[in-house]
DNA sequence: GTTAATTTTTAGACTAGTCTAAAAAAAGTT
DNA sequence: AACTTTTTTTAGACTAGTCTAAAAATTAAC
């Protein structure tokens, strides 16, 4: 059984979520700014990952993670989500509140500990943000037809399936204005010159910008 | 807020406990034992925790912790308490499995969740060993009348109110043999050469070594 | 297809934590 | 009181992870 130092971990968990929304090999640069480190830390880190087999890495070509590393950054994607489910539904921690707290505690080494966890929850199928969470074997159960609000065209309805976890400040946001996973929407007007979009909300009136748009995730109704 | 390392925080741990049952200050040696490491590594610990005034240290003269380091000693082990508490009463593991898991839960940084944690579990007394779980203020409410069944009298009659929590093998032993929390036991006999006790448990005849009765603490009736 | 700009790597240094080996201090013994 | 043993500290080295500054490779621009 490898094990691998907190650092190590962090860095196939990045790796694996640029991948997903990334083609082909991440470039250190890439990296290192998602890291919020240097690219020469980055290249030293890929040098030894490399050599655990953990990824493919050749000299200014970045990096892809082997199957044996995407299964380790999945292992620790499940317990990040299982921790915040388990903050959010059994110790009443706010969506916003648990991010910080689920960095840790997804490092805990204990298989055993992560499936009993898993089973203490229900089993549950996503996490407090919407996030679908890996199964045991690794497998994410595809979340089906959603969408980024981004992407949603006007006179549409749907429904809030999912938003981005790592900014704290983003879900206070969303707190403040009342939207939760479950929130009917529609899309009331999209403002071509920036790409803002409107949206009727429990009879309100909200605008998101784009980049905000980019973050939520519905189900189109 | 001083932000400490899990080494730093380990070291501190070992050095409360270690002051527990002795006198005075705690020895180089004495620690580097405990912490399974060389007298060299702990005299530069020992330094540097001086430095953050956690600890009082004089060369030769080995260390005791200050008022700040007590609290922050305790404040890990009521972390460590309260997830052993977690992972038996509501993940349903054996008491024999909990420690190491804790071990590296109990470095986990949020009072938050170590206090609402202490809610969610009913704010437990004692953990599944038996041994008192420090309150948010750091206080430990005395577990009264208790004393070592190495201490124990022939004819006494008591029940089995705590047990060292930090060797697995010893904790599957006491399985083994039925021992639990709450067990009733009478002292049968003392073998006088070499300190070993013989109890009555269940109506079967048991016997210990003063080692093993050095690690079990009894209520007497 | 050179030159310029950008990206990435190397080289060398720093902190934290550990180690071994040797020196220094303390404690024990005669 | 001097010698021996034990304990503790120092000195120097090693790994992991990071950094800055400079060199090298790649990409973009003309």
């Amino acid at each position: 059984m490898l094990r691998l130092t907190q650092s190590e971990e962090n860095y196939l968990k990045a790796i694996f979520t640029l991948s997903q929304d990334a083609e082909g090999a991440i470039s250190t640069n890439e990296l290192a700014e998602k890291m919020l480190t240097k690219a020469s830390s980055v290249t030293d880190m890929l040098k030894k990952l490399c050599e655990k087999e953990l990824l493919e890495y050749q000299k200014y070509q970045g990096c892809a993670l082997t199957n044996t590393g995407k299964s380790h950054a999945l292992a620790i994607i499940r317990k990040h989500r299982l921790w915040e489910t388990f903050l959010v539904d059994k110790l009443s921690f706010g969506w916003d509140e648990v991010h910080e707290i689920a960095e840790q505690l997804e490092h805990i080494q204990s298989t055993e500990l992560t499936d009993r966890l898993d089973e203490f929850l229900g089993f549950p199928k996503v996490d407090p943000h919407g996030e679908p969470i890996p199964g045991k074997d690794g497998r994410i159960e595809s979340v089906s037809n959603r969408i980024l609000l981004s992407e949603a065209v006007v006179g549409m309805k749907g429904i809030i399936m999912g938003v981005e976890d790592d900014q704290t400040e983003f879900l206070q946001y969303l707190n403040k204005i009342g939207l939760h996973l479950g929130t009917p929407i529609d899309i009331v007007d999209k403002l071509s010159f920036d790409g803002s979009i409107i949206v009727n909300m429990d009879g309100r009136q909200i605008q998101f910008s784009i980049t905000i748009a980019k973050q939520i995730s519905i189900k189109p109704l």
